[in-house]
RNA sequence: CGGGGCGUAGCGCAGUUUGGUAGCGCGCACGGUUCGGGACCGUGAAGUCGGAGGUUCAAAUCCUCUCGCCCCGACCA
């Protein structure tokens, strides 16, 4: 490809809506340009990139048996109403009537109509198991999309789904996803973990999330280094460290206008983690209160799987149901019920007094008062994994899941199929997501530097940029039309930059937009018949014979 | 949905406090000189000041409403 030819908009300076590095780069090397909030149009070289993950997934999906179709964007409400999600979803579907008034919703995920094609079409056990997949578009009307293209209202997926009659078979797609997933990220040079996961409301009850440490991500996961545990926070168990042993007398403390764990802490010198940390919540169930070290955090989630959904106490509430203001609630005396994390049940603890302007010391549990006892904290680092060892907390950008979804689906849209035996049952099934967009966010998340992108050789919209500084020599220009011809042959892909540009244009275009080898032709190495190959990652300059060339581009390809 | 910020030329911004004929840098077009890390000189084109309404002799600037974009949070199949 010819630079002169190709639309590539470089800019010099940086957006001024862009934060995260990934969008900031993709804007400025011309990769995407934004439509509106979480919209955006992929240029030639962003496009090139999606093309190239593409391959590389339809590849490893051919390769665990997985069948390429395409299903429709625009789907009939009737699907979605026969699984519930019509209505469990709220305006994050974009939904839509056609002429006749019947109603229709743009599809945020394939489950459904999936499902529907494997119950009209699957009818006995031979019939499986089945592997279908696409990289089709979804949409979703997300309430905040954000970081260019790594949250977005439209946004291309690769989607798999598996049919199995047992257990054992969809074990058995799960494992070869998770293969074919650590094949695909690892191919596409990202740094990625697989990590347990929260099904949410995707249901069904086992499910992974394969994650690209970035500082741009949205979700964190803990990880162990001794055991190798690692899981979102959203579900991730710890312990804190324990406290040292305290001998406290149960007894009460003055503790004028402290109400928060830090005042209380500050004024009484204590540190934070022998506080009980005390929270109202009103349930649908009525009002519970949740206990956390002081040195913790609640976790919404955690306790919501443990009283449901729940919704903060206001001040008022907190005083008309405990008697006191909220600040000094303690967890002793009450009739309601208590949900408190498992670290408040050894040593003494200090709690509210529940009476104004006191504390008690020496708080004990199951002694001072009783609760249930569940994980409702978040993980942080430096708490225990359960095997001993300290986990640490990294922030993470998801770029794929897998997910066992049994037969939620099957059943509802009535998937079935007879056995051996003649009898009828619900279609096992898996889910199983990637999002190819993300992958190229996370590439550059992982890979640039103050010069612009770094791609990774799998990725990169192209293999090696040919350089010819100075279009006005003849022997520069014959010497990169013949290289252009040379490398092509070998099917290396070639971005000649044929510009009438000066050399520097050209040197900090070509870094921006990160084509891992630059060929640089200029002419006075060219005299002595030497070119110059650029690494893009390290900057490395190496002198070469011009008939050298394409061999050593070669080597480059092949990773010698 | 709650909180905050911002909408002025293709891009990045100043001008708004204190109303008085719209500016800078980059980019773009043309001419010349340059030519291995975003050149220089000259000339030029380009703006409904997000939109609507209002106040005023006069509004980018003041008032009201509205739309859009970004960030934090909530939400996130």
């Amino acid at each position: 490809m010819r630079y002169s030819k190709m639309f590539i908009p470089t800019l010099r300076e940086a957006p001024a809506d862009a934060e995260a590095i990934s969008h900031i780069l993709m804007v400025r090397a011309g990769f995407v340009r934004q439509l509106a909030a979480g919209l955006y149009i992929f240029l030639p070289l962003g496009w090139r990139v999606l093309d190239r993950i593409d391959a590389i997934l339809k590849e490893e999906m051919e390769s665990i048996g997985a069948q390429e179709i395409s299903m429709p964007i625009l789907h009939p409400a009737e699907i979605w109403q026969q699984t519930g999600r019509w209505d469990v979803i709220g305006d994050e579907m974009f939904r839509l009537k056609d002429r006749t008034e019947r109603d229709f919703c743009l599809g945020m995920t394939h489950e459904e109509i999936m499902t529907w094609l494997a119950s009209r079409e699957i009818r006995s056990y031979r019939d499986l198991p089945q592997v279908w997949y696409q990289i089709q578009t979804k949409l979703r009307d997300e309430a905040r999309p954000k970081s260019g293209v790594l949250r977005t209202r439209e946004f291309i997926m690769k989607d798999s789904y598996s049919f199995d009659a047992t257990e054992e078979g969809l074990d058995k797609n799960y494992q070869l996803h998770a293969g074919a997933y650590h094949r695909i990220f690892g191919r596409c040079g990202l740094k990625f973990l697989q990590v347990e996961s929260d099904p949410g409301m995707m249901g069904g009850g086992y499910s992974h999330e394969f994650m690209a440490p970035s500082p741009a991500g949205e979700d964190e996961v803990a990880l162990c280094d001794g055991c190798g545990y690692s899981a979102n926070v959203e579900l991730a168990l710890s312990a804190p460290l324990p406290n040292e042993t305290v001998d406290w007398p149960y007894e009460e403390a003055h503790t004028p206008e402290k109400r928060t764990v830090k005042e209380v802490s500050n004024f009484l010198k204590v540190n934070p983690s022998y506080f009980i940390k005390s929270i109202l919540v009103i349930t649908e169930q009525g009002p519970v209160l949740a206990l956390v070290r002081g040195d913790q955090e609640l976790h919404e989630k955690k306790l919501s799987g443990v009283v449901g959904s729940h919704r903060p106490a206001q001040k008022t509430e907190v005083k008309e149901i405990l008697g006191v203001e909220a600040g000094f609630i303690g967890p002793m005396g009450h009739s309601i019920r208590v949900i408190a994390d498992p670290c408040l049940k050894d040593g003494l603890f200090i709690a509210g007094a529940n009476k104004q302007h006191y504390h008690i010391r020496g708080v004990k549990a199951d002694r001072d008062f009783n609760a249930e006892w569940h994980d409702i904290h978040i993980a942080k680092s430096g708490d225990m994994c359960s095997c001993g060892k300290p986990l640490h907390v990294e922030r993470v950008i998801e770029i794929g899941n897998i997910f066992k979804l049994g037969t939620k689906y099957s059943s509802a849209l009535n998937a079935v199929f007879l056995d051996e035996n003649g009898v009828e049952k619900p279609i096992i099934m898996g889910s199983y997501g990637i999002g190819p967009a993300r992958i190229a966010a996370a590439a550059i998340e992982q890979n640039n530097d103050k010069d612009g992108m770094i791609w990774p050789r799998s990725i990169a919209p192209f293999d090696v940029e040919l350089i010819p500084l100075n279009m006005n020599d003849e022997k520069t220009v014959e010497t990169a039309e013949m290289l252009y011809k040379a490398l092509s042959s070998e099917r290396i892909e070639v971005l000649l930059d044929d510009r009438e540009e000066r050399a520097g244009v050209k040197f900090k275009d070509a870094d921006l937009i990160g084509i891992p080898t630059q060929i640089i032709i200029g002419e006075k190495n060219l005299r002595e018949g030497l070119i110059e190959i650029k690494d893009r990652k390290t900057k490395e300059l190496t002198k070469i014979k011009v008939e050298e060339v394409v061999e050593k581009a070669r080597q480059l390809l092949a990773g010698l």
